[in-house]
DNA sequence: ATGCTTGCAAATCCTTTGCATAGTC
DNA sequence: GACTATGCAAAGGATTTGCAAGCAT
């Protein structure tokens, strides 16, 4: 696997071992596109590791965020998720079905960019709008008034 | 006071007592440019009711956020602040001194329509900006680069 | 070998909840 | 007067921490 020997170059270059959790774990939460919070994640991996801890999930999240790795996503009454996307761009937050999509989008070039107008030192930005998602609103007949 | 009247007014039109703490959080929180806390809002309507207890500020704020007339604002590590500013902003959060600075800014509405063009229905938006504000930079000699 | 990491359990912190009392409409 | 809100203490839930044993380097 071509993308471990990019994970285990990072961690090490910061004084990390790579443990086999660490690479597990950053299969999984780097390449998964569903945003998975630390439960999520600490299920999938028991599939290939049994005995990880929910602890080890947090403490490699944590380096992983330090590393630039992903982004920790925190909600009002629920557990965090992580983006494993950095780059700024939006957060499209269903309502109904807890969905997050990214998407690109010059709109979160131009937040930077206002920041910066206003004299800000810039070191990470989140976009969420929240709402519901192209699925949900056909699902439930909710309609969207265009534009 | 004319806004406690709006208070007022718009919590009965929900079923909502107006109560003395209610209407002791909603001068503070509702006007406050800071963005504060719970423990915060707590401590600082405790100068004039004394008796008020966390509990009853965390009830309040359900209820003003189910009002539309507060956002809540979730970090890692931290407790969640609120914000008054309900209209689609720039957060821009100082990581020295922890301020939150509220800009308007067109990006916003830029924002709101890339999630639209997704065929997103938008209920709404929350906009971050992590960094470094202007005092803190330039009392650590932060330099920035201009852009 | 040395020191970082793991996994467990316990601790922590923010926030919510249950319930008797008090206040609002 | 009926019903909601308050305030206290206790519960809850996500995340962190301490520590002995296990790995990576």
């Amino acid at each position: 696997m071509d993308n471990d020997a990019t994970i285990i170059n990072a961690l090490r270059k910061k004084g990390y071992k790579a443990t086999a959790q660490r690479i597990a774990i950053s299969r999984f939460a780097l390449t998964s596109r569903e945003h998975p919070s630390a439960r999520r994640i600490c299920r999938e991996i028991r599939d290939t590791h049994p005995t990880v801890s929910l602890a080890t999930v947090y403490k490699t999240l944590q380096v992983f965020k330090e590393l630039g790795l992903v982004n920790q996503l925190t909600f009002p009454e629920e557990e965090a998720r992580f983006d494993s996307y950095v780059k700024p761009h939006l957060n499209l937050i269903c309502e109904k079905c807890s969905n997050i999509t990214d998407i690109e989008d010059q709109s979160a070039q131009e937040v930077i960019s206002a920041a910066k107008n206003a004299r800000f030192v810039v070191s990470g930005v989140r976009i969420d709008v929240r709402g519901i998602c192209q699925k949900c609103a056909k699902r439930d007949g909710t309609f969207q008034g265009s534009k």
